[in-house]
DNA sequence: GCACAACAACTGCTTAGGCAGTTATATAAA
DNA sequence: TTTATATAACTGCCTAAGCAGTTGTTGTGC
């Protein structure tokens, strides 16, 4: 048992991150799918238009892996937006077991579209928060997110 | 258009708080629910069940709109609940449309053994975090709710 | 060269979540 | 008192997510 911040004494729902993180996510997720009402975007569409647009994977695994979705939920939302011409599927010739995926132009333009909005909206919900704070805040969330990845790599050896 | 912290330039997939915030939700939560396989609770029913044993809540719609959960798909979460006797439901005599929820003691049992491996696992998710970033962390998740909450308020007049 | 595990993408099935209601009760206004 | 409005709990319906596979492809050890 390692010591640490938390004791089973002093724990409750009032400062368990966990659930502080699943309360900030429900509030905002609709949120910023209200912002894509012209493009009828759910977050989970956005995210991977936006890991496409910002070279983070250009395939369906990396970008489960990347946002820790489900592979299988993963290739209906690709389904979904290759349908709606926003995205392209293309076998790579090098391994064939990998489709490379890209924005189409339209696909581009409407990602794109959508940052100005999500930008105003982001900024007038920290508009309280010093830079540092963000920073931080933005810095604390990669360390768990590492932190957490490294943990999973232990559990399938 | 409110100046701040990001610009439609700057802004991108690394640092954009509500991607980040998906991606340690999606890692957390199922290593959370791996720690309740005794118990066999998902992530939701602990949370309700913490949200009555902390005394945050006692009816169906304060615990939802505390957790911005769908009343709808509370309701279910109560009848599992209840169904396996961890908590129980009592019409208020005051106020009949209002259904008050307890634990049982077994639900009790049940969530209290659940405290000492969440405080384990936390401890751990957290250990290369100084007190003062983990209170900061939970600090600005606080904020960022009621930030958010304000604003759910203007949506609805 | 051949069995084998590892991996990417995908499919079917089950469950949970989100949305639009319905019913019953309480409060406020006319 | 009657009407209108708000609220709590709940229900039915539909979509998305999570899980356990299947298929096809690559690389490794024998």
């Amino acid at each position: 048992m390692t010591s640490g911040h938390y004791t089973p004494e002093t724990f409750n729902a009032r400062n368990a991150v966990g659930y502080l993180l699943r309360c900030t996510l429900n509030l905002l997720q609709p949120r910023m799918e209200a912002l894509f009402t012209d493009h009828e975007f759910t977050f989970v569409q956005w995210c991977v238009l936006m890991q496409l647009r910002d070279g983070l994977a250009n395939r369906a695994a990396d970008i489960s892996r990347n946002l820790n979705h489900d592979s299988g939920a993963l290739t209906r939302v690709v389904d979904q937006l290759e349908g709606r011409g926003l995205i392209e599927r293309t076998r790579s010739t090098e391994d064939r077991r990998m489709v490379e995926l890209a924005l189409t132009p339209d696909g581009r333009t409407a990602v794109d579209a959508s940052i100005p909005l999500v930008v105003d909206h982001v900024n007038r919900l920290f508009e309280d928060f010093s830079r540092d704070d963000l920073d931080m805040l933005i810095g604390m969330l990669k360390r768990m997110i590492e932190k957490l990845q490294d943990g999973e790599k232990d559990r399938q050896p």
